[in-house]
DNA sequence: GGCATAATGTTAGTGACTCACATTTTGCAG
DNA sequence: CTGCAAAATGTGAGTCACTAACATTATGCC
């Protein structure tokens, strides 16, 4: 029976924001490779032994994408008889243009970090590969090769990473803008 | 005063080609994660360092890729009133096509050990960094904006590595085929 | 207030990589 | 072929990311 919307945080939330928010910031003004792990534990106040519970990795502080289903769900409903590579790109178009505004400016602090890092660069690539597999699917049950497909998707990804990395950087841009900006690039057509 | 064009190669030469052979069978036999670099500098009769003398950290016993300059060159010959995504694919298509065949053996076993490795998948994309400044700086040299620049080469490297792993696991292509079918699914006109 | 369980800590170890310094090999000049 | 500078390699110690087994403490609920 709760009193109100609102509870007081558990202790797993609690040390869970403490380690973002140590983490991003420590990323931010030290920088991402001379920041330790040991380093963001102990400003939460907690082990290193801590932080790998709640992340697989130290690059994981960064990385979440739990975007996923609503890509597909944006690629499926594009009609099937555009080539593989341009309904993907209309999906990513989609999903993105219904992306909440208010959840922009930690998504922001989190890109320009791995944007500025060589390192991150690549592990985000490896990152997007669960996002590749699941466009890769949809697209090959709507009857793509699957050759084809993979190709599409790593494409199309690869120019969404790149805006999203423009984005980050500018400042001046909304982040849908910036995302329509990148797959134009691509698609002849506007 | 050389007798023969063919010498004894230096000791520098023989360590170097015992390091890639003994890597790369280690590598084919137990997979990327499970080999040591410790095994390797061992089964080529040398220490753990004096395998980083020769390469800056394991990965780059696969990553190589000196084919910019070749790359560039081919962009820049492009006609220039071609969309950048264009040009770049257009590009990258003639540069492949004119690869000496007899060097895609080894390229085949370095790719298919990156494509079964995710961590080595990550590491490939940030090696290409390198390999998309080039392509940014010529389409930039020759009138794009430079935010088309990196998002036509970003989309149009994916594309190109995507089109390398298929090969590499498909065993019946040939790579300029390959590369050419990949390229296809990209660009709409053929 | 007590107790199951979630959260955290400890210790020890592996593997990639770095650095400072010592030793051996190689190739070439005399 | 002798010797010697430079190149190649080795040694030992250390850092950091990450893992695993086991011990300890804190939380929240009855």
């Amino acid at each position: 029976m709760t009193i109100g919307t609102d509870r007081r945080p558990s202790k797993r939330e609690r040390t869970l924001a403490a380690l973002v928010e140590h983490g991003l910031d420590l990323f931010e003004r030290r920088g991402y490779d001379a920041t330790t792990v040991a380093q963001i534990a102990r400003a939460a106040g907690v082990t290193e032994m801590t932080f790998f519970r709640y992340f697989p990795a130290k690059e994981h502080l960064l990385l979440d994408d739990p975007y996923d289903p609503q890509l597909t769900a944006a690629i499926a409903s594009q009609p099937s008889d555009l080539r593989p590579f341009v309904r993907a790109a209309r999906g990513i178009r989609a999903a993105w243009r219904s992306l909440p505004e208010p959840e922009t400016p930690i998504i922001r602090r989190r890109v320009r970090i791995i944007a500025q890092t060589p390192s991150l660069r690549g592990a985000m690539w490896r990152n997007t590969g669960n996002t590749e597999r699941a466009i890769v699917e949809q697209l090959v049950a709507d009857g793509a090769s699957p050759d084809v497909a993979r190709v599409a998707a790593a494409s199309v990804l690869a120019a969404l990473v790149a805006g999203l990395f423009l984005w980050a950087e500018e400042e001046r841009t909304t982040l849908a803008d910036a995302i329509e900006r990148a797959l134009d690039v691509i698609e002849a057509d506007a």
